[in-house]
DNA sequence: TGCGATTATATCGTGTACGATTTAAATAGA
DNA sequence: TCTATTTAAATCGTACACGATATAATCGCA
C-alpha cells in the first residue's frame, strides 16, 4: 500500500488509454480514406460479420447505448453505407442493413487490418496473446462494474 | 492472409477499445465523487507526480493538443482545482499549477486505484506485465505513426 | 378489454477528441 | 532593426460517449 498516488506510467489505466489513443491515431488517416471515423468502421466490422441487426445488438456488442448509436447511424445512413427501419414485427426496435455500397466495403478496407498489423511490428502470436489477456481483464472489469 | 475481414473479437484494436471503456466505467462513478471526469483525473495524476507544467508539456505526456487541453484544464480552474497563468518568461506558454484544493484530492482519491486493482481481480505482477506490454505496443504503434 | 409496467429508440446537455485555422509572442536572419 | 518564420495557446466545427429524460410500442395481468 503506496501512500502516493501512482505515477501516469505505473497506471494500468494510462496504459490502456495510450495504447487505444495510439491505435485510433494509425486508423484515422486509413480510414479517412474511406470518409470513416473508428466507430463507424466498427459498426461495419461488426455488420459484415452478421447483417440485418437491431440496434440493441450492435450495441450489446460495440457497449454502445442508443445515445450514441443512433446519431452514428444515422450518420453513416446519410452516407449511404447502411439503411435503418422499423422492425414491422415489433415497431419498437429499428433493424440496420447494409446497403451494396456498405458490404463492398469490406473488400475494399480489407487491407486496412495488415497496415495496423505491420506498424504493431511484433508476431501474430504476441498480438493474440495481448489480445486475449485484454479480453480477460475485459471481462472482469465488467464482472465487477 | 484472410479473404474476409476480422471479426470484432479477432481484431486487436477492439480488445484495446473494449478494456478502456470498461476501465472507463469502472472509474466514472469512483470519480463522480470528486466531480472529476476521466481525463480530468489523468491530469491531475500527471500534476500530482509534477507540479507547475506548460500545457504543451501535459500534453506530450497525455498525448492531447491545445485544443482538447485548454477547455479541459479551464474546466478544471473553474472547478478551484488548479490555476492557469502565462509564464512571464515566455508569454507564449502557460503554466498550470494546482490549488491547495488539487492538490488535497491526491490523498482523498488514493484509494481509487485500489478500487480497480480490486475489480481487475488478477495478482499485481500479472497487471503489471499486461501494462508493460501496452506500453511496448504503444511505442510501436507511435513509431509507425 | 384496458391500463400500468416494461422495452427500444430517440433526444438533450455536457465533456472529451481532433483537424483546421487564428492569434500573439518569440526568434532568426538579412 | 525590421520582418519572415516558428512556436504556444486558443478557437471553431464535427463526431463520439454518456447520464438523464422523453416517446412510442408492446406486454402483463386483473
Amino acid at each position: 500500500m503506496l501512500d502516493r498516488a501512482l505515477t501516469l506510467d505505473e497506471l494500468l489505466c494510462f496504459s490502456l488509454y495510450s495504447a487505444n489513443h495510439a491505435m485510433g491515431r494509425l486508423y484515422r488517416p486509413l480510414l479517412a480514406r474511406f470518409d470513416l471515423t473508428y466507430p463507424q468502421y466498427l459498426v461495419l466490422v461488426a455488420l459484415w460479420q452478421q447483417d440485418g441487426r437491431k440496434v440493441s445488438d450492435l450495441g450489446t456488442e460495440l457497449q454502445l447505448e442508443s445515445n450514441t448509436l443512433t446519431p452514428l447511424l444515422k450518420r453513416m445512413e446519410a452516407a449511404g453505407l447502411l439503411r435503418r427501419a422499423r422492425n414491422p414485427q415489433d415497431e419498437r426496435s429499428v433493424i440496420v442493413t447494409l446497403t451494396d455500397k456498405g458490404r463492398a466495403l469490406e473488400g475494399e478496407a480489407a487491407d486496412i487490418s495488415n497496415c495496423i498489423l505491420a506498424a504493431a511490428d511484433a508476431d501474430l502470436a504476441e498480438l493474440a496473446e495481448l489480445r486475449d489477456r485484454l479480453h480477460r481483464l475485459t471481462a472482469r472489469l465488467r464482472e465487477a462494474g
